[in-house]
DNA sequence: CGGAATCCTGCCTGATACTG
DNA sequence: CAGTATCAGGCAGGATTCCG
């Protein structure tokens, strides 16, 4: 990331004008995308959940997320200090000290975040119950498919 | 992927219990870390969003999501029809054609996903701007910064 | 403690070919 | 059309090391 280099994952040239319903995805500034990239991200989106009012320190951070590493914790809260999500205030003391604490416009994006963390605690056994499902109806398809060409 | 195999990306086997505000992280049935990954995932995310109420056959989502491959499309749809947010339903007609809607559960996700996306459209000049200041801030610093072992 | 730098692996994309 | 299968290439991300 030299300085403002947006790579532009979509396209953003896309000159097909033929949508009729939503088709936000490419066009429309082309932004949305890229900032919902960014927001729909999997550490992203843990890190902004965290940060409810009370201000973190990296490695509070880390310990909390379990399964991210030390980089991706970096880079994503880079991301969104850059984005103006999240503040990062350094401590000049011996042991260095770095907190992180969500924006006026973090906080905004929190509450959105807390609905969807919301909406997962509240369908989760909704969801097993459909991946049981989904998986026995698997089994018994494969079951009684028969094997075509399936060789050994 | 072979059948049921939760490869279960989070240990679940987190002992910490000193968690004093949120930890859902890992703990808490440990399956709502997994639902969330897959929910805010990128492509998840653009699917769910894109299937409001209109039923979409796979090309069309394809067209619509600019940037996906059709191997990451085809995994997308598996996995939200596995978890029961998506449905697939295939007509046996002679040019193949499947459609894909929301479940009922799905739907009650979409609203959530929606308020993402709002915010998202709603806030992406704020978001530019402080990218912008940032990007600013970083090249001032680094003039600024005497190369310290920069080397070359 | 909070990173930055490095290496290295694995997943994703993109292209292509083949089914039903 | 709606995939599945395969291979090449790139890059995101994990693990490790070292520095302020």
């Amino acid at each position: 990331m030299e300085e403002g280099t947006y790579k532009s994952p979509g396209h953003c040239e896309g000159t097909d004008r033929d949508y009729d319903a939503l088709q936000w995805d490419t066009r429309e500034d082309c932004e949305v995308r890229q900032i919902l990239d960014r927001v729909a991200d999997k550490w992203s989106l843990l890190v902004i959940a965290l940060l409810d009012r009370h201000t973190l320190r990296f490695t509070e951070l880390r310990r909390k997320i379990d399964g991210i590493s030390q980089r991706m914790l970096t880079v994503t809260l880079r991301q969104l200090e850059r984005d103006g999500l999240v503040e990062r205030t350094v401590y000049p003391v011996v042991p260095p000290r770095v907190e992180y604490a969500l924006t006026p416009l973090g906080a905004t994006l929190h509450d959105t975040i807390q609905a969807l963390v919301t909406w997962t605690e509240g369908h989760q056994n909704e969801i097993a119950a459909a991946r049981a499902a989904y998986d026995a109806r698997e089994a018994a398809e494969a079951q009684a498919r028969p094997p075509e060409h399936t060789r050994v």
